[in-house]
DNA sequence: ACTGTATGCCAACACTCGTTGACTTCGGCG
DNA sequence: CGCCGAAGTCAACGAGTGTTGGCATACAGT
């Protein structure tokens, strides 16, 4: 997101583990319960250290969200694979990157998080919208039922842990939602 | 949800300010921000009066959402109805009732809240999905897919504010979902 | 080796939280 | 009235929070 130029300081090591510590802690119990002093235990260190490098407990978490998600290669792809593709690639990421799951829970009550939520969907879903539709309003509403269903899968399966979701395997998901992805982006408006 | 018994007591105005400042704190602010002492606040009592009838922070969340949510005439509608009528309801519940709010921002990062949930959409979902699908674990699977669609969109539209969704009119919502959810209970499996 | 700066730890501050117990007020019943 | 329990207020406690400043240490440049 931001440029990381490299000064190469020595405390790199520190400042990494803190960020370290942070998304996970933050993935796992949101903004409010992951407490400062327990982000710096987990990293084996002081909890003035965060202070002194993020600055505050929120310029810690706006480190944590500020990072790049791609989405690859989305315009050499089949228009009718876009569906499955999609999927796929958020269900990947969801599964190896710990960014998504915070700013689902965070963005649940902070309003931070709920804005980065929606500037990386606009990101990410909006563009590909686009190549399919005219006017930018129709995108942006195509855009916002494809976030619907894959944010929704996300927390029964990821943060509300309903078994029958967390049961259901990679191809399963794949196979039942491309095709409602696939309605939402290319089908005519009903 | 348990019986409401009536002894009358003269402290029942005092119960239900407190639980309806409750209902809306916890729903705007979620279980960690949402303070004893604010509700308090709005309720127009001393915070010790919370723990005189509700015995502590999380009775008081327990009272909150141990309420019913009916699914009505749900057996007597046609097949192909399904999706639209299921879709509509949820509709209504979000936008008359702060249970479900409370419920999608609190189980973000709170068990007794995401627990709740599971057993509200068990309760809702999947007796309707029963009914078109022979085996227990296809109509579970097929409930978590409503329910990933449905809270989904309750995500996007009422937490996460998605301009484009929350622009969305009702018959807007309905028509485009009707079909997903009717797809998850009714189609051959993928 | 000396010095200045970066790095780190420690102890404390100011604040808010949930929760408690003692005290006062109210309302009905003899 | 006088009583008594219920309803409500008040001040405080103990724990935990984010945050700060001072002090020790390790490192790099000369």
């Amino acid at each position: 997101m931001t440029e990381s130029k490299a000064p190469r300081r020595r405390s790199d090591a520190t400042r990494t583990a803190i960020l370290k510590a942070a998304r996970a802690r933050f993935a796992a119990d949101g903004y409010e319960r992951a407490t400062v002093r327990a982000i710096a235990r987990d990293a084996g260190i002081d909890p003035s250290m965060v202070m002194r490098y993020y600055g505050s407990k929120e310029g810690l978490f706006a480190a944590v969200i500020d990072v790049e998600l791609v989405l690859p290669n989305l315009g050499a792809i089949p228009v009718e694979d876009v569906g499955g593709v999609l999927i796929g690639h958020f269900l990947d990421l969801w599964e190896n990157d710990s960014v998504l799951q915070t700013l689902l829970r965070v963005g649940a009550t902070n309003e931070a998080g709920a804005a980065r939520m929606r500037e990386v969907f606009a990101g990410q879903i909006l563009p590909l919208a686009e190549r399919f539709v005219v006017t930018r309003a129709d995108a942006e509403r195509r855009a916002a039922l494809v976030a619907s269903q894959v944010l929704g899968m996300a927390l029964v399966r990821y943060v509300l842990r309903f078994g029958p979701a967390t049961d259901m395997s990679r191809e399963d998901v794949v196979a039942w939602l491309a095709p409602t992805v696939q309605r939402y982006i290319t089908a005519e408006a009903p």
